[in-house]
DNA sequence: TACCAGGAGAAAA
DNA sequence: TTTTCTCATGGT
């Protein structure tokens, strides 16, 4: 069975956004400045994995000239392995990069891939094993900037405590409702979604923890765990 | 010490 | 179809 999709009210998450932005400010992602392929990489290295751990295990493959698909492709998967050890889960990601470096060798590069539309980009990011729907969105958006909100954990918490979603919602139909609440032209829309992606980590990630600081949060006026009605 | 961190896949229920 | 388990390092 399907769950269906929320309707988000596009004033409310507008201005959720630009509370957000007042809190934090900008918050210019993608972290790493590396190029699209570095993007990836980062982007399977941070699966259920604080950023900080990541950028060491980004410094390591640096130092062992492998940041490239064709480089990781030739190094052994124990060194890889080794090379990316501080972002944890070192074997299995090893074998994830792998996938990941074959479907971008095969599929041309990034110019090769990129002639490809959206969803068809999609589809074939999400048939790599190894990759799911976050991974595959973080790239989608930030290596290749298309027009796709990328949805973490941290999403439906900060949503839920917002009210802008009921609780008990999937992946799909939440990704699919806020890129329906959004109006105009790609590359606004790829603005958009960029830095309010990169909003609710950070916000997720300092003041809506699981036991969070409402203190100073400029969303707890709206917030449902704030005042006493979730958790 | 225990919890948490920008998930995903396989197995079990 | 949904839930549970596994994978692992590093910061607080």
């Amino acid at each position: 069975m399907t769950t269906p999709q929320p309707r988000i009210d596009r004033r409310r998450l507008h201005g959720a956004f630009q509370r957000l932005l007042d809190q934090h400010g900008p918050q210019d992602w993608w972290p790493s400045k590396g190029g699209p392929f570095e993007i990836m990489v980062g982007a399977v290295l941070t699966q259920n994995t604080a950023w900080t751990n990541v950028e060491k295990a980004l410094a390591r493959l640096h130092a062992a000239d492998a940041m490239s698909a064709e480089a990781i492709l030739a190094l052994p998967e124990a060194e890889l392995a080794e090379r990316i050890r501080p972002s944890g889960y070192f074997n299995i990601k090893a074998d994830r990069l792998r996938q990941l470096c074959r479907w971008y060798v095969d599929g041309g590069g990034f110019d090769g891939l990129a002639r490809l539309e959206t969803p068809e980009l999609r589809r074939e990011l999400l048939s790599v094993k190894g990759i799911g729907p976050e991974t595959a969105d973080d790239i989608v958006l930030y290596a290749f900037h298309r027009p796709v909100f990328v949805v973490d954990a941290y999403t439906f918490r900060i949503f839920e405590r917002m009210g802008l979603i009921d609780t008990g919602h999937r992946y799909e139909p939440l990704r699919a409702a806020v890129e329906s609440a959004t109006r105009g032209p790609a590359a606004e829309r790829v603005g958009f979604f960029n830095e309010l992606h990169a909003l609710i980590v950070r916000h997720g990630s300092r003041v809506c923890r699981p036991k969070p600081d409402c203190g100073n949060c400029a969303l707890r006026r709206m917030c449902a765990y704030n005042l006493g009605r979730l958790d």
